[in-house]
RNA sequence: CGCGGGGUGGAGCAGUGGUAGCUCGUCGGGCUCAUAACCCGAAGGUCGGCGGUUCGAAUCCGUCCCCCGCAACCA
């Protein structure tokens, strides 16, 4: 491992709406906060994120609308691309599954795994639905009828199918999970990927007839690429396949896929073989997050309780939804969530406690010492146990960072604002200042300070502009730029006494994240 | 018996054999630098039920009950 390490993260490519809902920035705030990091490590890092465009129901919807399937996800993908910019999700590629390279990649995979014995033309048998053009699988059957189309009669068809031997793979994938577990994370999402293992696999079908939305078959134009080759290879034309084999060795394999639960069968069992199949090296590990409920319910357009993350963004800033939505939701098991929660967690968090201590050192900082920070100078038994603490929350964060433990990670964020807290209140300098000890008052705000510098580099990642905000009220020269690149490396900045602190002078105090009141419609709700 | 996850003080969680912890909330006190914030202390739990193993179980075994997810617009 010699230079710069690289570090490439994809989140799964979201389902097309019109606009995105905060459930499904949700995995992008995750999956961007885990680049951020990398970057503040000085990981040559890439963000893949993007949009699966190739379903039926974009192609119903747009008949349906009386207009073309592309221009009118060409609108959708653009609000999509901007939501997640305009929430700090700093990805370094929005791939649409209609790009052009992304067909190449498609074609490449199927063709690879056609030259590999693993697709066979079968029978497709199942009840389709004329109102949707579609199969239904039998759990979407209702009463013998679909629940979208209960007048119409379900129709038995059987059609010609392209397969993918996914049986051919059985061995070898229960050799990867007993060779490297971690494959798939967490635990309780593997146990369920080793269940389905235990079962048995059956082949996939790979291929539709008819219709003419999504990636010609190769050599079948009568057929179209079903979701799996189409979808997963998202990961594979994000990287540089199969054109650009420079960026391809760089990038892949990917160090981490970001997933939702609901995929963990395509992603650790199909997307593996399928690699296997096209000699591609696997991925490093898929991690499978938990959803998100609101009030103890699914979050669902039907139920009609999806947020839109504008609102929250109004109520808590971008930094605070961000901060929010991970802290609340544990990454790894999901969580629910109701909005008197998050404003009592936005305030005793992030206004109460951690806004405040930096507004209070700030503060002291301008009113007794005239803004001129001093150094740390010989440290007293305190000021050493709040450096212990700062150095102990620092190595927890960073194990549980690397778990995408991100609630973990805050919460050792935030037990270090309350050591700094109880701090300043045990050496109280505004009883020192009355005391006229001017020496020992620098000293103590300039280990507030050096706690809060830390702090604000740990919640870089999470609310990348209230940290900048707050460096530069703390007088911090950051060095990085604004998707977390360019920096000394974090070990030097997370270091007490490390990089970037020293004397200086310290700014305004401005609260970076002023008190919230619940709306009352909200409360009323 | 489809497959997983889970049931711990008011809420959300940690805790895989040996005095039950944390955050929020509640109550009382302190401080006054600060965003009516901060700090300290207290109350509150027979760890879903029953049975078993053990000197000793939230923690191991058995069984039962309940909730959630895996299939549907949806991450």
């Amino acid at each position: 491992m010699a230079g710069p390490d690289t570090f490439y993260i994809t989140t799964a490519i979201f389902y097309p709406s019109p606009a995105p809902p905060l459930h499904s920035l949700y995995e992008a705030f995750g999956a961007d906060v885990l680049a951020r990091y990398h970057r503040l490590l000085g990981d040559d890092t890439r963000l893949l994120t993007g949009m699966d465009e190739h379903s039926a129901q974009v192609e119903r919807m747009a008949n349906d609308s009386g207009v073309e399937p592309k221009p009118m996800i060409d609108g959708w993908a653009a609000t999509w691309q901007a939501t997640f910019a305009r929430f700090g999700v700093t990805f370094d590629r929005f791939i649409r599954t209609t790009d052009d390279d992304h067909v190449r990649a498609s074609l490449e995979m199927v063709r690879r795994a056609m030259a590999s014995g693993d697709i066979y033309k079968g029978t497709y048998a199942g009840w389709y639905c004329i109102g949707d053009n579609e199969f239904k699988t039998d759990a979407q059957i209702v009463d013998g009828r679909c629940p979208d189309h209960p007048s119409l009669e379900l129709q038995w068809i059987e059609e010609e199918n392209y397969f993918f031997r996914l049986s051919a793979y059985q061995q070898r994938l229960e050799a990867l999970y007993r060779d490297n577990p971690s494959f798939c994370e967490p635990e309780h999402y593997r146990n369920e990927v080793l269940a389905w293992l235990r079962e048995g696999l059956r082949d996939f079908s790979i291929s539709r007839a008819g219709g003419t939305w999504g990636i010609p078959f190769p050599d079948d134009p009568e057929h179209r690429i079903y979701v799996w080759f189409d979808a997963l290879t998202n990961y594979l034309t994000g990287a540089g396949f199969p054109d650009d084999s420079v960026a391809f060795d760089r990038w892949w394999p990917a160090d981490v896929h970001v997933i939702g639960m609901n995929i963990t069968r395509f992603h650790c069992l199909y997307w593996p073989a399928m690699l296997m199949s096209a000699g591609i090296e696997l991925p490093h590990r898929v991690f499978a997050h938990g959803f998100m409920t609101l009030r103890g319910e699914k979050m669902s357009k039907t139920r009609g309780n999806v947020i839109d993350p504008d609102d929250a963004a109004r109520l808590f800033g971008i930094d605070g939804t961000r901060y929010l939505a991970l802290r609340e939701i544990p990454f790894d098991r999901g969580g629910d969530m109701t909005e008197e929660g998050l404003v009592r967690r936005y305030n005793s968090d992030l206004a109460h406690d951690f806004g405040n201590l930096v507004n209070r050192a700030v503060s002291m900082s301008a009113r007794y010492l005239d803004g001129q920070l001093p150094d740390l100078g010989t440290p007293t038994s305190a000021d050493e146990a709040l450096r212990g603490t700062a150095e102990a929350m620092v190595a927890r964060y960073r194990d549980a960072m690397e778990r995408l433990a991100f609630d973990e990670a805050l919460a050792a964020i935030m037990e270090l604002t309350r050591a700094a807290n109880g701090y300043a209140e045990s050496q109280a300098p505004w009883t020192l200042n009355k005391a006229g000890e001017t020496e020992r008052v620098g000293q103590v705000l300039a280990a507030m300070a050096e706690a809060c510098r830390i702090l604000a580099h740990l919640m870089a990642p999470f609310t990348p502009s209230a940290a900048r905000q707050i460096h530069e009220q703390l007088g911090v020269a950051v060095s990085y730029d604004e998707r977390g690149a360019g920096g000394p490396g974090l070990a030097a900045q997370l270091a007490w006494g490390g990089a970037e602190s020293g004397p200086r002078r310290t700014g305004t105090a401005t609260p970076v994240f002023p008190r919230v009141e619940l709306p009352d419609e909200v409360a009323a709700s």
